[in-house]
RNA sequence: GCCCCUGUCGUCUAGCCAGGCCUAGGACAUCGCCCUUUCAAGGCGGCAACACGGGUUCGAAUCCCGUCGGGGGCGCCA
């Protein structure tokens, strides 16, 4: 059997959204699945709204979600040039070929004139397809008109009755009546082929054996496979992916929350999240399983699991699954993936030792539970950096007003005055001390304790806490980290003031 | 308007092709309980769907027809 060769093929106009990184999803999955080739190829031949800014953004965000191709602008190979704007010659040639072969022809039509008749009809309630006026020129006559220099496009000749049929594998058997089609354009009048045209004859010289794309391309599909056919090639398998959409089912955009790749980047969506959470946008494995790695996708992956009807992209099942690879890193690798964060909240010190790594594996490893998106991250660590208790919320400000949260505070400052640092098991034998001395015991105790700490009601456990406030303390921050004495003695002095 | 695709819990979906195994399964979300001296997380449980109408059949989520809903296309954009 032929190798599989498949192509992910963007327009440089704009950062890759989740929809066309699914596609492109898709294809790597396929391509791997197969040990065949992917390939990237980049569509630029709207001059008007193509960016070299784009197409490098493109590749990095590809990169990121882990998608590398084989063969590409970037790394070459065997079927390139893989720029459509550096093809131009290639297309010409063939148009050339189908013009001699009367399978196409010039068509002099005026922009305004085609647009009126579109109106028309419309207005009739009819297809809008081109009256094929152009098509009965003589070859001579065309010719004699272009060599004087009137502008013209390139149009396909396409048979009046029949139809297309052709095998979507996602979707089966597709049927289209030839009246609906018209004649496509080829090659627009000012020389540039038109996208339907030259997906056909670069999918064809790429050899790609499928075609894996949105569902927006099924009407265009009948076109390119008569374009094929004029060409006398063999079309490649069809396979198309439905649309991505918002949750008010319309197709997903800006409204709807961050749609580009970067954008989850840098919210501090893991890429292997993204990757699953788009791999389940419109499939399923066979057992129902969820949390997938990469490798176990490309071995699940199979184009019949692919679903023919439009999926809502669901944020909140992604944070799910989210948190569900973050929970499978290693403290390590969950250091790594936060320190970026870390970085622009300007937590970090200069120079990060080992003993701040460490300190940080645990500190991440305590506050990353629950967490969606990395950068929530920062605000969390505000627990330990940020204390400024005039900042407190009322109900934490009433625990620490209440008679007996002075008496158990005092007590505690008394115990821990004479010690440099503690463990929680120390900090605990001290809480039960201060508790015989005091008579508080229950919430009436640890509430203030915890307030007192951290000024804030609700957190982290204490157990975890006060070991990490005290190593913490031990090191150089950009802002210093308070120990767990120097917070209760600023308390009192709050409470006293 | 015309052409094409599509329709199972709020959402992603399993089941459909090979009709009985479906009092329709899982996951997210939601609600409740447990755990926890806090908040989450976690554990357990609940609510919740075959768009509608006709056929075919002993039997239909599954097959056929129609209606309605949703989406896409109808470019000298890709």
């Amino acid at each position: 059997m032929r190798q599989v060769r498949v192509r992910f093929a963007p327009s440089p106009t704009g950062y890759l959204h989740v929809g066309n990184a699914r596609t492109a999803l898709f294809n790597w999955l396929f391509a791997r699945q197969k040990r065949g080739a992917f390939i990237l190829r980049v569509e630029d031949t709207d001059v008007e709204r193509s960016r070299q800014e784009y197409y490098l953004r493109l590749m990095d965000d590809l990169r990121w979600l882990g998608l590398d191709w084989d063969e590409g602008p970037d790394i070459g190979g065997d079927y390139g040039p893989y720029r459509q704007s550096e093809r131009l010659e290639i297309y010409r040639l063939y148009t050339q070929q189908l013009l001699e072969a009367g399978r196409a022809y010039y068509c002099f039509c005026s922009p305004e004139e085609l647009e009126q008749a579109r109106r028309e009809a419309l207005a009739a309630g009819r297809m809008p397809i081109y009256s094929g006026k152009c098509r009965h020129l003589s070859p001579e006559e065309a010719a004699a008109r272009v060599a004087r220099g009137e502008k013209a496009a390139v149009r396909l000749k396409t048979p009046d009755k029949g139809e297309v049929i052709f095998n979507d594998l996602v979707h089966g058997e597709l049927h289209f009546q030839l009246e609906v089609i018209g004649d496509p354009i080829l090659v627009r009048s000012n020389g540039l082929p038109a996208y339907n045209y030259a997906v056909v004859i670069d999918d064809h010289l790429m050899e790609i054996t499928h075609v894996i794309r949105g569902e927006d391309h099924i009407s265009n599909t009948p076109r390119q496979i008569l374009t094929y056919q004029a060409l006398g090639w063999e079309p490649p398998q069809f396979a198309h992916l439905s649309m991505v959409m918002g949750e008010d089912n319309t197709r997903l955009s800006k409204r709807h929350g961050a749609t580009s790749v970067d954008q989850f980047a840098q919210e501090g969506i893991l890429p292997e999240a993204l990757f699953n959470y788009l791999a389940f946008l419109g499939w399923s494995p066979p057992e129902g399983q969820e949390v997938l790695s990469r490798e176990e996708l490309v071995e699940l992956f199979n184009l019949s699991r692919v679903s023919r009807s439009a999926a809502i992209f669901d944020y909140q099942k992604l944070y799910w699954l989210n948190r569900q690879h973050l929970k499978r890193l290693t403290p390590g690798e969950k250091v790594t993936r936060v320190l970026p964060f870390l970085q622009k909240a300007g937590f970090l010190p200069e120079k990060l030792t080992r003993e701040h790594h460490l300190w940080l594996e645990k500190a991440v490893e305590a506050l990353i539970e629950g967490v969606n998106k990395l950068n929530e991250l920062p605000e969390k660590f505000n627990l330990f950096f940020e204390f400024d208790l005039s900042k407190m919320e009322e109900s934490a400000r009433r625990i620490l007003q209440a008679e007996s949260a002075r008496t158990v505070l005092e007590a505690l400052a008394e115990e821990l005055a004479n010690r440099s640092a503690v463990s929680f098991e120390e900090f605990s034998d001290i809480a039960r001390e201060v508790r015989q001395k005091t008579g508080v015991k229950g919430k009436e105790l640890f509430h203030p304790i915890r307030v007192a700490l951290t000024g804030q009601t609700s957190g982290l456990e204490l157990d975890k806490f006060i070991p990490l406030i005290e190593e913490g303390a031990r090191l150089t921050w950009r802002q210093p980290l308070l120990s767990a004495r120097e917070r209760i003695v600023r308390t009192l002095q709050w409470l006293t003031q």
